[in-house]
DNA sequence: TTGAAAGCGCTAACAG
DNA sequence: CTGTTAGCGCTTTCAA
């Protein structure tokens, strides 16, 4: 008589239903050194025969969980599903299975997660855009493997992929200044935090933004409405910018969902766009490409920002000590119905 | 001196500092019957100046993860990040971590995922409108405790949270029909698998379309085309309806997405909304909510179909054996500008 | 109420 | 190339 079947399948019955150690299915299990093709094949076998499935709980205590952990600020934002996209894509055919942790927004939420996920011996973390001081950062990559996305700064602990936004900024300020625009306001998010400014992709926009319009010769025409990478942040941003003495001819908003806030208050100012004001946004979101809106916006690929991290990612788990590695792509610009030449010279 | 402190605390280095067995130190990590008030507070304090943190990992191999698994198929649909939201807000306070696993479009996928938490000793797991046949339900939730949402069709196995869509369409029907019209076409997801047909949210939506239509003496007008719930399905959709002799006044689309692929379809035959045709999505998105799209729409709260969800499998974890809940809640109707009173009798 | 000791399922030294 | 054995960190009987 059989024990009740409901008893879970291990190693051990694998090993006996074979005729070989436990040893033995570990290293077919592993694709470890050290199996004749003849074992393999008897191990592989059984494995089928039995429908075992290994224990990733009990692999964690020794080996690997064979667990990429995920940590997202917002699952409402679709330029992090591109992110996961790109991860899980690039991790398809590996044995690495990809969970998302959700709702981290604020560095103690973050750090609750963080510690969640070590808590749970996961191999490897991807950090996107998180807001914990550096310091903390370095300590998590110091005990286990990370790779942090989209945030610039570089560390010697762990591994960063991020877009060029000051290029992406550029790429705004020019697009607009090629079609004749001279006062081209920027709506930034305000960042309180010293330390973490300069590593933000907002600062870094707000910087290239700067950069650019030196480079053209517009620094004179600098004006920045300082709120937040909201939609209300826009609207108030639009609405700043829209009393002030000289009229901007065009907006360009550090996300997406700022440009949309913005056009609303443009659109309540009695002003149209892009007749009277041409209108930016960045991250090319779906609502950027969705037709009534058609916004011009810049684009950054998600997709390639999460395979690479990925692909980071394994590298450092197989060799923790190899150099830090830091990926900046070049974001590129998607030009729709929101900005056209200046009609008023 | 002490060791490297790279070595992990562990629960003996807590039972050694606090003078007391490892046993104490676990039954006060677990809330546990059986440890004085006093042995409690000098455990309690040990785990504070270490900062020791315990291993899910070790915890799984004979006890829990602390760990819920929610399978989600789609991360940019916004109704389902509600309903993550309601998981994690019902969650919050206790010792859970939710851990979400991404991708898992069809059937396939779908049993990679739930294996790879299984494996995990995952404490529980949550559904969201899994595509897999009914028997596979079953059989996971046999083994690990199981909650079902946004799937018909009630199982001895798992508790299930569902949105009443037949409830859904009918308030659409009605809506359409207080305002006069009369011809109301539908477009629904076309469902090839018997099995799944009646289980699945669209499949009774269509359902509770034509139930509406009969009673409200409308039998003769029901009028549906049968694409798929995507932009383009609701865009062939449209182009369908507004190709047969008889024009339909208003046209109610199985989900948001579809609605906005009609809109495109009518806006291409020259007509408006809701000057000609009106129009009606499902899911109360935030597109449909976005100001120059203005969709009405039904809205199924899924902050509350998370947050039951939550409730229903830590109360299964609990007790394996209680009779299974199902819960369906009753959406209401958004109305916003693309439905009006039928100006043409 | 407390603690000693036996695993949970697996991996990794180490011998054969 | 193969198997024996000792843990990983925790929970859980079972005595004391």
């Amino acid at each position: 008589m059989d024990k009740p079947s409901t008893r879970r399948i291990t190693i051990v019955d694998v090993a006996r239903h074979a005729q070989v150690s436990t040893t033995a299915v570990s290293k077919v299990l592993r694709n470890a050194y050290g199996a004749s093709p003849a074992m393999r094949a008897k191990v592989q076998q059984a494995i089928a025969e039995l429908g075992y499935r290994p224990s990733a709980a009990a692999r964690g205590l020794r080996g690997q969980t064979y667990t990429i952990g995920v940590m997202i600020p917002e699952l409402r934002n679709l330029f992090f599903a591109d992110i996961i996209d790109g991860i899980t894509a690039q991790l398809g055919g590996t044995d690495y299975q990809v969970l998302i942790a959700p709702g981290c927004n604020g560095e103690k939420a973050e750090a609750r997660v963080i510690d969640a996920m070590t808590d749970r011996n996961m191999d490897g973390l991807i950090l996107i855009a998180p807001v914990s001081a550096k310091k903390r950062l370095t300590e998590v990559a110091c005990s286990v493997p990370t790779v942090v996305v989209g945030r610039h700064g570089s560390s010697p602990a762990y591994d960063t992929v991020t877009d060029d936004d000051v290029a992406g900024a550029a790429l705004v300020v020019d697009h607009l200044a090629d079609l004749g625009h001279r006062r081209i306001a920027h709506i930034e998010h305000h960042e309180t935090d010293r330390v973490r400014l300069a590593e933000m992709p907002n600062a870094q926009r707000a910087e290239g933004y700067k950069d650019a319009m030196r480079r053209r010769g517009l620094e004179a025409e600098i004006d920045i409405a300082s709120t937040s990478y909201t939609h209300e942040g826009g609207y108030l941003g639009a609405k700043e910018l829209l009393a002030r003495p000289r009229l901007p001819t065009a907006i360009f908003a550090g996300a997406d969902v700022v440009a949309l806030g913005a056009l609303e208050a443009i659109a309540e100012a009695g002003l149209s766009v892009p007749g009277d004001i041409s209108v930016a946004g960045y991250d090319n979101s779906a609502l950027a490409a969705f037709g009534p809106v058609s916004l011009t916006s810049v684009d950054q690929d998600g997709r390639q920002m999460g395979a690479d991290a990925a692909r980071l990612l394994v590298a450092r788990i197989a060799d923790r000590e190899r150099r830090t590695v830091h990926v900046k792509l070049s974001p590129t610009l998607a030009v729709r119905r929101t900005t056209a030449a200046l009609s008023r010279p």
